[in-house]
DNA sequence: GATGAATGAGCCTTCATTCAT
DNA sequence: TATGAATGAAGGCTCATTCAT
């Protein structure tokens, strides 16, 4: 006879730490990263300080876990849109909006990760690459190919990450947000600045007639 | 015993204060907001916790101090270039210039600043009106004009301002970078992506054969 | 290590709550309210001071207990002696005599919960009312009944209540004090105060021919 | 030209140093004994911490001149008024009646000097000797001369000094008390409480027929 | 697996005291 | 005399971590 309490007695290891690495992302976004301590985590998860340095040997490891999590669900996600290739400019777009749909998807966790990585001295990414590189990458092949304008597409890419990095935290301030039309403008903004100069042609000034 | 460092007692209360946040902008750049006390802050700025604490009357309030300066120097700073008047474009780019190059010039205090106003629950910013509505209206007065192109100005002013918060992190990274190259860039950047679509000429309508 | 202790080790939440609610009044005892630091009643205990403020979650509720503790047991130790009826006098014996035994048997913990709610700006005794209030109702009942004399039943029970409240301390001071004497003389003493005043007739007159 | 400023600088030492004697009473009395810092007794007296300490070299000695300043006072005070020889029931009835007196003209000072002297350990009342002896000679005095009945002298002598003592708290705590009705009631109480027993007549035998 | 108890380090803050001016 | 500046000790409290059960 298994009784419901058995079942949830018999939580497996992964079901637990999964539940407190979602106490942490739930603590450090409502109360803030200063006011995450294990025992507030622990009491969010449902379980006691002691419990959760069985399952993660320290803090540290408990926001990388965070952090790891983040990155694997986040590298999944946008693995299987990117792979499909195209334009540069498709590619731009597409890069951009499965990384805000993403972040719009999984804020807290985005939010989170952002203040451990800021405030940790330990935890680390795995992909110590620069963020900005793969986008750096796929603007210089839209020069390379003359569908892109002629920019730095290093401070470019660094501009793109910027907007990306800041939707989280725009995302939580505001929840009442319309995701769709934030994607769509954004995007529409960046298509916009890589695009390659108008030529100077009369067409350009018959704009102002 | 220390009679001859007179230069050095005579430090007057400002002074004190003065070295008290330049020391705390210093450790919260180079250890981390987490590792940033008042002990440690003190002994940076050559006294003891007791006497900082007799400058300020908390630790919060040495943070506030850190915070009101920068946006007291930020805002004479751009006050003075923000004067002249001018078409939106070159109000857009003077905005960009003097936002950037002021915090290329601070990047330290800025980031210091930003550690704290994103840790601390007490420390606030004067103006609390969202930092983005200036550069809202400057791009609304723009679409107005009929000089900017279609575009939502919350989010656009958004993405520009992510741009900016970013550089101060950007330029302590990496303090090599060709800031005069990055200005420009990134003021070109944002300035094609207001400008109008180009007039659906033959040419543009020749990727949809 | 020590898991030979193991009665030590198997102490209850509530047996470690009680070694500390006894430390602190031994500390403020012997040592005085100012030297009562935490650190020295944690050690008074038998522990540190982390563990006393697992325990009590500030110094402020570890000294509530101590005043909560002596006022559960005061007012158990005198409810079952003062629930039997009586003369107004007889009520006042037993009143005295019951408060002046309880006081000499928790002279230690009377008077430190005395400093505490002294010193204290937080801890509050649980019965609001005056603490001479019921005193006063019982001077005025053995008035109505014509077995007092006439006096200010409010100032007389002030009185009393000042003699008992320094006998703790009075106690602590010379515990070589005949107790059983001290509480006779003291109830007398009043006893004879609340007399009504001897009919003027020619014996009294006679001690001043 | 004496400016009244000058007048106002030129305070002779002990003018500043009853000040702050005065400045430490208000703050002892008003804020707690636990809240008066050096620092807050000396804003009070309008001076600075460090000029305080210029004219006691300790706060220990401040605190040891409220108090000796406070038996100064009190021993003038009472001295004129027990000088003249009475009866033991005249002398009980100046004692109280100028001991209360006194502190009911004085009651934030003696309440003040009874926290100091409750709280430090250094702070010494010159007469060391028994605060009750003086009484505990008069009720002595009365008994030998027959005037006063047979009690105990030292336990009738401490009951009237926590009478006395607790005064000072009783008239800070309700100022609006009428003095002059309470002296006279804590007088005629006592002086019942001292008086013989009246003489076994027929009524008073007749509580026990 | 899980918990309560315990510890020790570190932090902010208060405060008496010292000292140069 | 008087003050501001400075120091160091001490206190209350938080918290990550350890450990016995």
């Amino acid at each position: 006879m298994r009784s419901r309490e058995s079942a949830a007695l018999s939580r497996t290891r992964r079901a637990r730490r999964e539940d407190l690495i979602a106490a942490a992302i739930q603590v450090i976004s409502q109360d803030g990263y200063g006011a995450a301590s294990l025992e507030r985590i622990a009491r969010e998860a449902g379980t006691s300080k002691g419990n959760a340095l069985y399952h993660f040997s320290s803090k540290e490891e408990l926001y990388q876990a965070v952090a790891t999590t983040l990155f694997e669900t986040g590298a999944a996600y946008m693995a299987e849109r990117l792979r499909a290739a195209g334009t540069p400019a498709e590619r731009l777009r597409t890069y951009l909006e499965s990384n805000l749909r993403f972040i719009t998807l999984n804020a807290a966790h985005v939010g989170a990760t952002q203040r451990i990585l800021q405030n940790s001295t330990t935890v680390q990414v795995i992909e110590v690459e620069d963020a900005a590189a793969p986008l750096r990458r796929l603007l210089q092949s839209g020069q390379d190919s003359g569908e892109f304008g002629a920019f730095d597409p290093e401070i470019t890419a660094l501009s793109i990450r910027a907007a990306i990095d800041m939707a989280a935290f725009l995302f939580l301030r505001h929840p009442d947000l319309d995701v769709e039309h934030y994607i769509s403008e954004t995007v529409a903004l960046f298509l916009r600045a890589v695009q390659p100069a108008p030529a100077p042609s009369a067409s350009a000034s018959a704009s102002a007639p």
